[in-house]
RNA sequence: UCCCGAAUAGCUCAGCUGGUUAGAGCAUCUGACUGUUAAUCAGAGGGUCGCUGGUUCAAGUCCAGCUUCGGGAGCCA
């Protein structure tokens, strides 16, 4: 029965009229006791059922509410009214599921996205989150044809994992070891980690680089995309504890030819959204606008969202080194007139501040940032030849989105042993337990490269959502894990 | 974690320098209307003013602490 049902979004770009069809979907409003609105989920759009005055019992009637499942049996026509230009004329009405208007939450009209994120679990029902996971899907599936393409090999780098050397944060510890106090103790009180499940400490992962440069050593490229879990306490709009990054990694690789695959690889992204959702893009535009208008002339956005995406798709990236940002920066106007909170000086990391000018007012655009010094950066980045004695710097680069700020982190690998092993000394990493990645270094090392795409801030750079937590379905962030 | 701000009806918000019975729009319910586009019109119901304590004759309003949420910063993707 069910699978002569045609989904609305068919039915609106190329259903027959005269037709007869049976659609089913959530019913979105029922104005004038005769049309209902009704959406599946397969496109933003609605489609109208019109119920013929008289042919439907009044108790029936009443139960067509905001949020009911109907399943419906009637006629594809032209529309009458304006505003759609087919809708169903229904014979049969049938309702699969009540939802008490009284209780039910979403009303049509507009809600605060905080309201809606207290109620995530029926967020997607509306226009807007609607398109921001349809958009999510396409850019998900996007990244899987952007690598298959090119023939890197998709390998699934484990999530829990004993490493703790990648330095990307805190860790969730995952353990099945009583938390009451009665865990097994070593001599010194500290807890006996041979007793736990997996005979050693074990943690979630923050990064599935180093098992991913393993794969490249084999496949020439891979690329990862999976869960990734920080336990900082991070409270902001661009960050998550468990969220979803794409990591390529290129044996034969250097610095250039990854920022090339980068660019390129946003560029896909961005280019397959615009292809592909253009209905949801073009909600996600007016909605910005409409944001866009309550805010005081200064702080709105130069372009509206489509306008940038076609933008970023069009120009190349900015590319500079880090010596050279640190340059524009001691000479920009925002330096000499003491705007800037925190210090600039060759060494420093750069600030939030310091990238949203080079990126929003600067350059106006997306950019690149390479070669930064080796201080700041982690053990794994080669070191440059023929620096500065105290100027040493790696082939480390990220890309800086307007408005998002760093949206992939990347670099050239240590590929020499001796470097490698003093860098590893250096930050403190226990070179014997790391023995199996040095391996890759021992035999066959080759120059390679990779970097890491933190996928949700591509969802949000796409949509113009502005907090993070609206662009993934459940969002865990420091004391919030519901649903 | 730090800085700033907020918390009043189901939702969005108003409530002035403290003053007697806390309002509006939308939603809901009842009725009317019927080619509507977040339908419209008339009426009704709906509140522990986040929590705890304090100041005061009197607190939604002032003060302190806590909780939650939002924005910014740090950590990063």
């Amino acid at each position: 029965m069910f699978n002569k049902r045609t989904k609305i979004k068919a039915l609106l770009s190329h259903g027959v009229v005269d037709q007869e069809v049976v659609v089913m979907g959530w019913v979105r409003t029922f104005r004038n006791n005769q049309f209902i609105a009704l959406n599946d989920g397969s496109t933003s759009q609605n489609i109208q059922v019109v119920v013929p005055l008289g042919s439907v019992d009044e108790a029936l009637l009443k139960r067509i509410t905001t949020g009911a499942s109907l399943r419906i049996e009637g006629k594809l026509v032209a529309s009458l009214g304006k505003g759609q230009s087919v809708e169903v004329l229904a014979n049969l009405i049938e309702i699969l599921g009540d939802s008490d208007a009284e209780k039910f939450p979403l009303q049509p009209k507009k809600h605060s996205l905080e309201f809606l994120r207290e109620i995530a679990h029926l967020r997607f029902r509306t226009q807007t989150f609607g398109a921001v996971f349809r958009i999510r899907h396409a850019l998900a599936f996007a990244v899987h044809q952007f690598f298959n393409e090119r023939g890197f090999v998709y390998l699934h780098t484990p999530i829990i994992t004993a490493s703790d050397a990648e330095g990307a944060g805190e860790m969730f510890r995952v353990t099945t070891l009583p938390m009451d106090g009665s865990a097994p103790r070593n001599e010194d009180g500290s807890i006996d980690y041979k007793e736990d499940f997996f005979g050693k400490s074990t943690n979630l992962t923050v990064s599935g680089q180093l098992e991913g440069e393993l794969g490249a050593m084999a496949f020439s490229e891979i690329y990862t995309f999976g869960p990734t879990f920080r336990a900082e306490n991070s409270n902001t709009t661009r960050h998550l504890a468990e969220f979803w990054m794409i990591e390529p990694e290129m044996a034969f690789c250097d610095l250039e030819d990854n920022m090339n695959l980068a660019e390129a690889f946003v560029k896909h992204l961005i280019g397959y959204a615009m292809e592909h959702c253009a209905d949801d893009l073009a909600w996600l535009d007016t909605r910005l606008a409409e944001e866009e208008k309550q805010k005081p002339q200064q702080e709105r956005q130069e372009m509206g969202l489509v306008e940038k995406l076609k933008f970023v798709l069009d120009n190349d990236f900015e590319r500079i080194t880090y010596t050279d940002a640190i340059n524009i920066l001691l000479q920009s106007p925002a330096y000499k007139k003491k705007k800037f909170q925190y210090e600039v000086a060759w060494g420093i990391d750069l600030q939030s501040e310091h990238e949203r000018y080079l990126v929003e007012k600067h350059f106006k655009k997306p950019v690149i940032v390479t070669n930064y010094p080796a201080k700041i950066k982690a053990f794994y980045m080669r070191m440059d030849d023929g620096c500065e004695p105290g100027k040493e710097t790696v082939a480390a680069m990220d890309i800086l989105a307007p408005g998002i700020g760093e949206i992939v982190g990347g670099s050239q690998r240590e590929e020499r042993l001796e470097r490698l092993e003093a860098r590893m000394e250096e930050f403190g990493i226990p070179v014997e337990e790391m023995s199996w990645y040095l391996d890759t270094r021992r035999f066959g090392t080759v120059p390679h490269a990779g970097f890491g795409l933190g996928f949700e801030r591509m969802v949000q750079f796409v949509t113009g959502m502005g907090n993070i937590r609206d662009v993934i379905p459940f969002a865990r962030t420091p004391k919030n894990c519901e649903f």
